[in-house]
DNA sequence: CTGAAAGCGCTTACAG
DNA sequence: CTGAAAGCGCTTACAG
C-alpha cells in the first residue's frame, strides 16, 4: 500500500505539505501543488481512510435505521438513501433493527462509538428522548421524533383528504377506514385527514378499524367487518398493505371491486400496480423521501444552515382500477 | 472516550497487557484478568474500533453487493444477511450497483481499501476473472462467479422439473416457458430442468420467449404469444415477477386462472401471496439462502476450514390457486 | 508557504 | 506472565 509518506518522498516534501494539499487546508504553493498531483497519480495514492478516521474522528458513514428492509416501503427508501450518499462519498450502513429497540439501541450507540457521521432514522421504538440525547447529526424520516430534529415526511393530512374527497365523489356513502396503528405520526395524520372530510360530509356512515401497515391482520379484520356491514361501499385504507388485504377480504366474500365497493390505499407501493384489481391509493414520493432526508443530512454533517426543519413532500392521487 | 490507555492505568498494568486480555492473545494471569474484567466493566470501556483496524488491517465489515435492493428477493436476503452478520457482531454496507458495473468495481475497490473483513456478491456485471483477483474473502450467493469462488444457490434444476412436472400432472399439453436472461446461471439451470422433463414427456407442445426477472416485459411478451396460441394451458415462468406478468396479461385476454391456463412461478416472493389468484411457485427459502452465505464467508473470514464450495439448497413446490 | 513532531487508540514482536 | 517501544497512516497545532 502507498502511503502518504510515499507521495511526500516521490514529490520531496514533507507528509504534512500532502495532507494539507489533500484536505486543501492551509497553503500550499501551486508549485509544489502540481508535483503533488502528478506524484499521487503516478503512485496511484489512495487515503487510508481508517487512518484519517482515526485522527479526525469522523468518518464518511452513514447509518440508515430501519424497522425491516423486508416491508416494501424500505426497500425503494434505502435505494435513494444509497444513492444519493454514494454520489456524494458517503457509505451506507444497513442498520435493520428487525424491530427490536435492543437493537436499535446498540447500532446506534456503535455508529457513535465508530464515528459515524450521521443517521438517518425511520423507527419508532425508541423515545424521542433518547434521540436528543445522541450526539450524531440525525435526520427523521417519516417519524416525528423530536421538534430539535429535522424531518422529512410526506404530507399525510393532505394525502388521506384527497383519498376521502375521491370516494366521496365517486359516490360512496358507508366508508370503512382501516388506519394505523395509534400513536405513529403518520398513522395519526392520515386519521385525522380522513376525519376532517367526513364529518364535514352529510350522510356518511363510518366503520373504523385499526391494523398494522401490513396485510394479514388487515385481511382479517376486514373480512369481519365487511360480513357485518353488508353496506360498506368504500374503504380508505391507511397503507397499501392493509388496503390489499381488504381487497382479498372483500373478494373472498364476493364483493365485486370496483363496483360493489371502492378501495382506496395509501403509500404508493409498487405492489399496488401487480394487484387486480389495480389500486387507486395516495402516492407518496418514496425515493424522493430518502433523497431529500439524505441531502437534508449531508447538510447537518457539513453544518451547513438548514432553513427548514420539517419538510412536507405531497403526495399524489394514482387512479387506477379498485375505484369506479 | 475512555481508552486502553485508562483501563491499564487504572488496573495498574500496562496498554499491552489490557490488549492481550482483550483480544485473548499471549498470557494473562488469572489474577489480573480478573482485575481487567472489573476495571473495564466500571470504567465502561469499549475499544475503539478504528483504532484497532488501523493497526490490524481489519474490520468487522461486511459488504453486500446487490443489483437493485427494489427488485424483491434482495430485501429478504439482505435482512438474513444483516441479522446473521449482527449477531456475530459484523456491520453490514449497503452496496447497490444500480446495475451499474462501474458503481460495483467502486465498491469493491472501496470495501478492499477499507480492510472490508469480506464481501457477499449477488450480481452479475463483472467477469468471473475479475473477482478472482480480488483479496477479500468473497462468497457468491446465487450466482456462480468462479469455481474458486464459494456458492451458495438453489438447486435451481430440481425446482424447474419439479414445477413441469406438476403442470403435465395437472393435465398441460401446450405449455410456455418464460425464461429468464440469457447466460445467467440460475435462468439456465431453470431452463435445463424444464427442457428435461418436457423433453421427456410425450405429445407436450412448447413454446419459449426470454424475458427478465421483471414484470413489464413479461407481460407484453406473454400477451403476444398467448393471443396467437389460443391452445396454450399452462406456463412455467423462471421467476415470480414474469408469472405475475403472465397472470395479467392471460386474465386481461379474458382467460380464466386456472380453468383455462394454469401458471406456476419460481422464487416464492411473498408478493406471490397477495395477486389474485395465488400464484403457485417453486420457493427459494431466501432467507436460509442469506443466513447461509454469511454463516460462510465468516468461516471464510476465519480461516476456517470450507467443506463444500456449492452449496445448493432445496426448492420447494408451493401449490396455490393459480394451478388446478 | 513548509516541516518536525506529537497525537489519534490500538497491536505486536521483543526483551525480560 | 508482563512492559517499553515501535508502528499502523493520517492530521494538526506550532515554529520557522
Amino acid at each position: 500500500m502507498v502511503t502518504i509518506r510515499d507521495v511526500g518522498k516521490h514529490a520531496g516534501v514533507s507528509v504534512a505539505t500532502v495532507s494539507r494539499y489533500l484536505n486543501d487546508k492551509g497553503y500550499v504553493s501551486e508549485e509544489t501543488k502540481n508535483v503533488l498531483k502528478k506524484s499521487i497519480q503516478e503512485l496511484g495514492y489512495k487515503p487510508n481512510q481508517m487512518a484519517r478516521s482515526l485522527s479526525t474522528k469522523k468518518t464518511n458513514i452513514i447509518g440508515l435505521l430501519v424497522p425491516d428492509i423486508t416491508n416494501p416501503f424500505f426497500p425503494e427508501l434505502a435505494k435513494a438513501v444509497e444513492e444519493t450518499a454514494f454520489s456524494n462519498g458517503y457509505t451506507v450502513v444497513l442498520c435493520n433493527s428487525s424491530e427490536q429497540q435492543e437493537k436499535e439501541k446498540h447500532y446506534i450507540q456503535s455508529l457513535q462509538q465508530n464515528y459515524a457521521a450521521g443517521l438517518i432514522v425511520t423507527t419508532n421504538y425508541t423515545e424521542a428522548e433518547y434521540y436528543r440525547h445522541i450526539k450524531l447529526p440525525i435526520v427523521a424520516l417519516d417519524r416525528r421524533l423530536d421538534p430539535t430534529i429535522p424531518t422529512v415526511t410526506t404530507n399525510n393530512v393532505e394525502g388521506a383528504k384527497m383519498a376521502t374527497n375521491y370516494l366521496l365523489e365517486q359516490g360512496c356513502k358507508h366508508i370503512l377506514c382501516i388506519r394505523g396503528p395509534q400513536g405513529i405520526g403518520v398513522a395519526e395524520d392520515r386519521m385525522k385527514g380522513f376525519l376532517e372530510v367526513v364529518n364535514n360530509a352529510q350522510d356518511i356512515q363510518v366503520e373504523t378499524i385499526t391494523s398494522p401497515f401490513e396485510f394479514t391482520e388487515a385481511e382479517q379484520k376486514a373480512f369481519n367487518i365487511l360480513s357485518a356491514f353488508p353496506t360498506i361501499d368504500g374503504v380508505f385504507a391507511a397503507s397499501d398493505a392493509s388496503a390489499i388485504g381488504a381487497m382479498k377480504a372483500a373478494q373472498s366474500l364476493g364483493r365485486k371491486i370496483p363496483d360493489d365497493i371502492q378501495i382506496v390505499g395509501f403509500d404508493g407501493i409498487s405492489l399496488g400496480a401487480l394487484v387486480t384489481p389495480e389500486l387507486t391509493t395516495v402516492a407518496q414520493d418514496i425515493y424522493h423521501l430518502g433523497k431529500v432526508a439524505t441531502e437534508l443530512l449531508l447538510k447537518k454533517i457539513k453544518e451547513e444552515p438548514i432553513d427548514n426543519h420539517l419538510i412536507e413532500l405531497p403526495t399524489e392521487l394514482v387512479i387506477r382500477r379498485s375505484t369506479k
